[in-house]
DNA sequence: ATCTTAATTCGGCAAATACCAAATTATTTT
DNA sequence: AAAATAATTTGGTATTTGCCGAATTAAGAT
C-alpha cells in the first residue's frame, strides 16, 4: 500500500453516503448487492449512487462484479486489512514494549 | 462512534500532508512531537500544518498537549481502534463462520 | 427486433478544501 | 517590560466535490 492508495481509499470513505454503503456490504458479506438494491436501502438517487460506487471501487475497497443483468458490489476486507497495516506501520520507531497498549488494541479488533 | 465522527477521521487522513505527519506521530509514539518539528520533517509551512493538525486533532486522531512553548502532537490509536470496529461492525450480519477470513486478517493486524 | 430493467455518464450549479503570506496570540527568556 | 520563539488565525484564490435530472450504454426477456 502506497500514499496514494491510503489518500484514495480513506477520502472514499470520507463522505456520508459512501460509508453507509460499504457499511452496509461490510454487514452483507461476500456475496454483497446489487446497485439498484444499495440504492434503495440508502435512499439514494441510482445516478448518484453509481458514482460513489465507482470512487469506493476505484479506490480498491469494494469489488464488482457482474450477475447477468445486475452488477453485485463487495467489499474487499483485504484492503481494509492493508490500510490499516499502512496507517498503524512502524508504530512507536517498532520497539514494541512502547506500543505495546496499542497493539493489544488492534489484536483485539474483533468485529461486534 | 457514530457515522459523523468516523467521516470527520477519514476526511482527516484523505489528506498527503496529514496522512504524513499521522504516520510520523505513529513512528514517534506516544511522546508526539511540537508542531514545528512536524513542520520541518513534513517540509511544510508552519501556517499549513497548524490548519491541518487542527482538523486531525478535531477529528479526534491526534492528542495536542502544552510543553512550555512547544504543543506536543500525538497519535490517539485507541481512537483509530474505534473507527476500525466501526468500519467493520456486525461484519457478515455476525455470522462469524462466513467471515472468518476477515476476522484472522484483522486478528493479525500487528505493526509491520 | 423491441421492450424492459440495470447501471453509468453528462451537464451544470452550490458548497467545501488547500494553499500561502501576513498578522495575531501565547509563552518564555533577557 | 521588551524581545524572541512557538503556534494559530485571517484573507484571498483556485480546485475539488456532491447532487440531481436527462440521456446513454448494457444485458436479458418477449
Amino acid at each position: 500500500m502506497e500514499q496514494g492508495n491510503a489518500i484514495e481509499a480513506f477520502a472514499a470513505l470520507a463522505q456520508p453516503t459512501r460509508l453507509a454503503a460499504f457499511r452496509l456490504l461490510v454487514r452483507v458479506g461476500p456475496k454483497g448487492l446489487p446497485a439498484l438494491e444499495i440504492s434503495r436501502q440508502l435512499g439514494t438517487k441510482p445516478s448518484t449512487l453509481s458514482g460513489h460506487l465507482a470512487i469506493l471501487k476505484r479506490a480498491g475497497v469494494l469489488t464488482a462484479t457482474r450477475h447477468q443483468r445486475e452488477i453485485h458490489y463487495a467489499t474487499n476486507l483485504s484492503r481494509v486489512n492493508a490500510l490499516v497495516q499502512f496507517l498503524i506501520a512502524d508504530c512507536c520507531g517498532g520497539q514494541i514494549e512502547n506500543c505495546s497498549e496499542i497493539v493489544a488494541l488492534l489484536d483485539s479488533a474483533e468485529p461486534q
